[in-house]
DNA sequence: GTTAGCACTCGGTAGCTGAGAGTGCTAACA
DNA sequence: TGTTAGCACTCTCAGCTACCGAGTGCTAAC
């Protein structure tokens, strides 16, 4: 997996650059990011207020070229950063840009509204990355590495059907259909409800399976000893799918933003972006090297693996309790991101999901 | 609203036409499906085995232009057919084409393994249809016109917090957290939860208003009255919010397929269709008037109300049981649709679908 | 009513040209 | 020695023209 960490000055080139080169790839790469076109020599010196001619820009803009910083589409164009190029931005040039206090009432504000709806946390949080940065912000769900049961509930529907549901630790709900034997008494339900709380609750799958197998030897033919080991079955079986899937949801929002960027018009890109997303299997990778104490990773271009995410950057933190719960927020756009400001989004945005969380286990 | 039944024929126009015309029609509409270019009367002579010249072709091809079911984009460009041809078509011409028995049994199979998990079939539905008719399958879950409640439940997760579970009628659940007050009693939420059940069970939002009125004399101090007066207002308002809400959720799949359609290359045609798509208004208008009694409805280009829709066609179905809980399962494709498979596709879903919810009420 | 023949229309492509943007180099300068 | 003005050079892009070919619509003959 590629190494990607913010903060970390790694460079492996000639020479160190000077205070002037340094400040001349920030004005290409900010200007290049505002205006989507390539960045010439006089534009720098008419917009940036450089003390000097555009043909010392033009030196120090050929210098940053041979460090592999900038490239050139062709000769009479302007320079255009390269991945190395906003990787250097991100790590030694911008000054992270905090999200404004305005704003941010205004997303806590939104947050406050979902407060106890557990399950919309991770959809507001891409709505808000994703309006907040004018990209696509996408969010997964906090998920506990191991699943562990709080409580089990048997409530029957219709005649022959009952819905089981399996509360976890942290609130999550699991629930899958249930057929019931003709003539299961109500009674018989609840006893079965009981024994399974009383046997599993606090446990993760792996437990789970130990205590049910305990149930194998009870005889055949007792109505209550039956449900048990059946709604035991069956939620083993779905709370090992629940902990093997490691990308169970991905919600993603404002992609319409990122089709209108211009570097996306002629479709077929934007089509391999939109494929790369609906294949989780690169985010499950991701996820797997993304650790809570790590905290905030940015992936640039080619830096993210499949060969679809090369035109554009990833910003990624994850949020919850590194033993407990972890899920992910981040933001997707072309990589001529406007990463300060991105970068400052996902930052406020997870640290809120952290709240949240730890909300549930105060 | 407009009406746009799929089995009736209607048609305002001069004269009536006659066979000839009718199988010239069908075959620009087949051609022009397939190969997304404008038809010319040569192509359909090599093509059709038409026992005419190109010359008499011709003549009939302007004679349907008169009609305003083809049209041309230039003089020397073949013919397009409009959206009033596609009508045509659908309701006179094309034969509906059942889906093949061969691809009918893997579907089955497909939706015998998400027979237990409710909340999976209408993402299946969408899923499935994308990938039988490669356009884009957008699917709801069956909604009940009012939730009936059949359980509360209120599990405690850490110190301070507790899950307020509503299990409805068709065994939907739906969750919010809930806040204890310090030092609640295990035996007083169980109480709580036992006289919520007691009252409310079987009852829609409506009547649970009604009930919880009965409480607000209880004594302001009981601890047991408390409870159950804060959690009943909690769901009532989530019951509410589910009744208000006519598209909950709306799952789409293979909108990749719509992207690689040469009509939509542009990226700009593209893009307000996604924005159609995420204005989820329109379908809670649509949905509105597609009963289940009016089985599948075709909407074909314009006939879509925003603007956004006029280049491509909806294929849409109602599943569930009229009286109880309503669904829909479509294709949405570009208006060069293939009518007959989308229809008998959406059909087999939509009746795939109608078995799974049966299976809730027997 | 059908057909062959033919003139005509028009979009798309290829090739050409000039304008403009931006470079890299060089020689002069502080 | 670093900076700058000047200039030739390169390459894209927009606009123009010419041409090809697909396909039409009309007409006269069958």
């Amino acid at each position: 997996m590629s190494e990607a960490p913010v903060a970390r000055g790694i460079r492996h080139s000639a020479g160190p650059l000077d205070h002037r080169a340094q400040a001349i790839l920030r004005a290409v790469i900010e200007e290049y990011t505002s205006s989507a076109a390539p960045v010439g020599s006089q534009t720098l010196v008419d917009r940036y207020r450089l003390q000097v001619s555009s043909a010392t820009v033009r030196a120090v803009l050929a210098e940053l070229e041979m460090e592999g910083l900038l490239f050139h589409p062709h000769t009479s164009a302007g320079r255009v950063p390269t991945d190395a190029g906003y990787r250097f931005y991100v790590e030694s040039l911008m000054g992270e840009a905090p999200i404004s206090p305005i704003e941010q009432l205004m997303i806590r504000h939104q947050f406050g509204q979902v407060e106890f709806a557990t399950d919309q946390w991770f959809r507001l949080a891409a709505t808000t990355l994703a309006s907040a940065t004018r990209s696509a912000g996408i969010a997964t769900p906090a998920k506990p590495r191991a699943a562990r049961i709080r409580r089990f509930e048997l409530v029957p529907i219709g005649d022959r059907m009952a819905s089981l549901i399996i509360v976890l630790n942290e609130g999550t709900l699991k629930q899958t259909l249930f057929t019931l034997d003709a003539g299961t008494r109500v009674e018989d339900i609840e006893e079965a409800v009981r024994r399974l709380n009383a046997s599993c609750t606090g446990r993760s799958a792996a437990d789970v399976a130990e205590h049910l197998r305990w149930f194998d030897q009870a005889p055949a033919d007792d109505a209550i000893f039956g449900l048990v080991r059946r709604a035991g079955d069956r939620a083993l079986r779905l709370l090992r799918e629940f902990d093997a899937d490691t990308v169970e949801q991905l919600f993603s929002d404002g992609l319409l933003n990122v089709m209108a960027a211009p570097e996306f018009a002629s479709s077929e890109k934007l089509r391999r972006v939109f494929e790369a997303l609906e294949n989780r299997s690169y985010f499950a990778e991701l996820f797997d090297t993304v650790t809570v104490e790590g905290g905030l990773r940015v992936y640039i271009g080619r830096e993210n693996r499949p060969e679809e995410m090369a035109d554009v950057s990833l910003v990624l933190a994850p949020y919850g309790r590194p033993g407990a719960a972890v899920g992910f927020v981040g933001v997707l756009g072309p990589t001529r991101l406007r990463y300060p400001q991105a970068i400052g989004t996902v930052r406020f945005v997870s640290s809120l999901m952290n709240d949240l969380v730890d909300h549930l286990y105060a």
